[in-house]
RNA sequence: CGGGCUGUGGCUCAGUUUGGCUAGAGCGCUUGGUUUGGGACCAAGAGGUCGUGAGUUCGAAUCUCACCAGCCCGACCA
């Protein structure tokens, strides 16, 4: 049932794929680039969603649904969203047997529809902010695919706003971004930061586009969300007017912002190793699993009867499962929920049962096994699953901190990227082919301008100016 | 789309070089039994158009041609 993983030093993709398999988060389906995500991957999708679904209502948002398909004169009317995803458009061209008058596009983002109908929605300055967030499945035709990270169709949420004023728009683009670098970190364990998209790799049709960056086990970056300003880009393309406090016609300021499923290939590869997922405990699906220890027949009804009782008492307060199937040993169930990564797991056996206690066994390593006496498993249960989760955090930082490196010339950034993994940081002006070249050179690329900006200083590929502090790193 | 590799039970593969009897193994699965504190064991069983099509041949998983699919590397990207 259980294969070896791949070591994640031998060949970390290697590693990523099979973990995804053997955890049975997700399955490559029939259609290349595409994937079925399975339940307990869906799962923790289901734990995120709810996380950021509240916070969105709490930030005034509103739950929509727009519809699947866009005419295809819709995605041409912003210049530069067409350029940025025309080559990765899925179409429709018959339908009902016959060919279509109008090919139907298959939305890769939902700009276009959602501005269409923005313009028949807001007439009045009264109508204003329009806050919408819709959870969707969009399509992506991408060459190259990756579970989680990359498929060709994959699940999101996308918020589309419209404001009166750009500074407005701008508190909202950065209200998101917080939203989405505080579930990182407090759900999901992941320490991110926070930053600017250079112009080379902004969102088309943004006028800025802000990210959250995260490191990966292989020290390479992961884009975990984005937010975007628009401007008045589409409310221009798509004729968004509304009369104002004076009566004049005015064009609203816009934001769009999301996040994936490609967060949870940022989990996996924030915190897993070769036993194995590590899911934070406020994601988990399972945060605890009980496992009885059944060595003979006389022990079998007090052993069940114990477990039964500790599950009642704790499933009030926690995701907690019982492992009680009798055809596996237990070696092998503490290898398999280790795989899945459950934070915490509890071995009840005769033994414990005599001095009153179960033994506690962390998946993060931390105190090794531990023998908890019986009535305080609830409180201990909650101790170790706060730990669990700040350790994990605490960890991914200390990661990111010791692999990034600053340097202060051009010469410095380009070798240290190609001899160490990890983030790079300098003090940059903005220039693209500048930046083109150091991605010609050396494969990394801007990942972002700091927006927590440290002081500044002479930018490496201009002297003459003082740059911004940018990160560069390989990404995913 | 270019370069490299691979298609054989659910999975990993052997068999292909040198065509030959009924296509094998391990894991997994099913049933029964014994087991259970770090990946248990015994017994019986189910499961395969050998990627697809054509060709050569008395005979093709094996040789030839075409096609299809997947993986890795490059251009594109949340």
């Amino acid at each position: 049932m259980v294969e070896k993983i791949t070591p994640m030093s031998k060949d970390f993709n290697e590693w990523y794929t099979d973990i995804i398999q053997q955890a049975q988060l997700a399955d490559y389906s029939p259609v290349k680039g595409t994937m079925v995500i399975r339940p307990y991957g869906y799962s923790l999708w289901e734990g995120v969603q709810a996380y950021l679904d509240k916070k969105f209502k709490e930030t005034g948002h509103e739950n929509a649904y727009f519809p699947l398909f866009i005419p295809n004169s819709f995605i041409q009317k912003e210049a530069e969203h067409v350029e940025g995803f025309s080559p990765e458009l899925a179409t429709v061209t018959h339908a009902g047997g016959k060919e279509l008058e109008e090919p139907l596009v298959v939305r890769p983002t939902s700009e276009t529809i959602i501005n269409h109908m923005f313009a028949k929605w807001i007439k009045s300055h009264r109508d204003l902010p329009m806050l919408i967030n819709q959870w969707a499945n969009v399509v992506r035709w991408e060459m190259r695919t990756r579970l989680f990270l990359r498929t060709s169709e994959f699940l999101w949420q996308e918020g589309h706003t419209a404001h009166k004023t750009q500074e407005e728009a701008t508190s909202e683009a950065l209200q998101m971004l917080d939203i989405y670098a505080e579930f990182a970190e407090n759900a999901a364990g992941v320490s991110v930061v926070k930053g600017i998209k250079s112009a080379n790799e902004r969102f088309a049709g943004a006028t800025t586009t802000y990210s959250i960056e995260a490191m990966m086990k292989d020290k390479k970056a992961l884009q975990a969300g984005t937010s975007h300003e628009l401007g008045q880009n589409f409310s221009k393309a798509f004729e968004i007017q509304y009369s104002d406090e004076n009566n004049e016609l005015q064009h609203p300021f816009q934001t769009s912002w999301g996040v994936s499923t490609r967060l949870i290939g940022m989990i996996i590869m924030a915190h897993g190793d070769d036993k194995g997922l590590q899911l934070p405990p406020k994601l988990a699906p399972t945060q605890s699993v009980l496992i009885p220890i059944i060595p003979n027949e006389d022990s079998k009804s007090v052993v069940l009867e114990t477990v039964n009782k500790l599950h009642e008492e704790l499933r009030e307060s926690y995701r907690i499962k019982i492992d009680d199937r009798d055809n596996i040993s237990p070696g092998f169930k503490f290898n398999e929920w280790e795989l899945k990564g459950v934070p915490l797991r509890i071995e009840i056996g005769p033994k414990d049962i005599e001095k009153n206690s179960v033994v506690f066994s962390r998946r993060d390593g931390v105190d090794g096994k531990n023998s908890v006496s019986i009535n305080e498993v609830s409180q201990k249960l909650k101790d170790n699953l706060d730990d669990i989760q700040s350790n994990l955090l605490e960890t991914s930082k200390n990661f990111r901190k010791d692999n990034t490196i600053h340097v202060d010339s051009k010469a410095e950034l380009i070798d240290t990227l190609n001899s160490t993994p990890g983030f790079v940081t300098c003090y940059w002006d903005e220039n693209t082919s500048d930046e083109i070249e150091i991605k010609d050179l050396t494969k990394a690329t801007l990942r972002c301008y700091l927006l927590d900006n440290e002081g500044s200083a002479k930018a490496v590929n201009n002297e003459s100016v003082e740059g911004k502090k940018a990160i560069f790193s390989k990404a995913y």
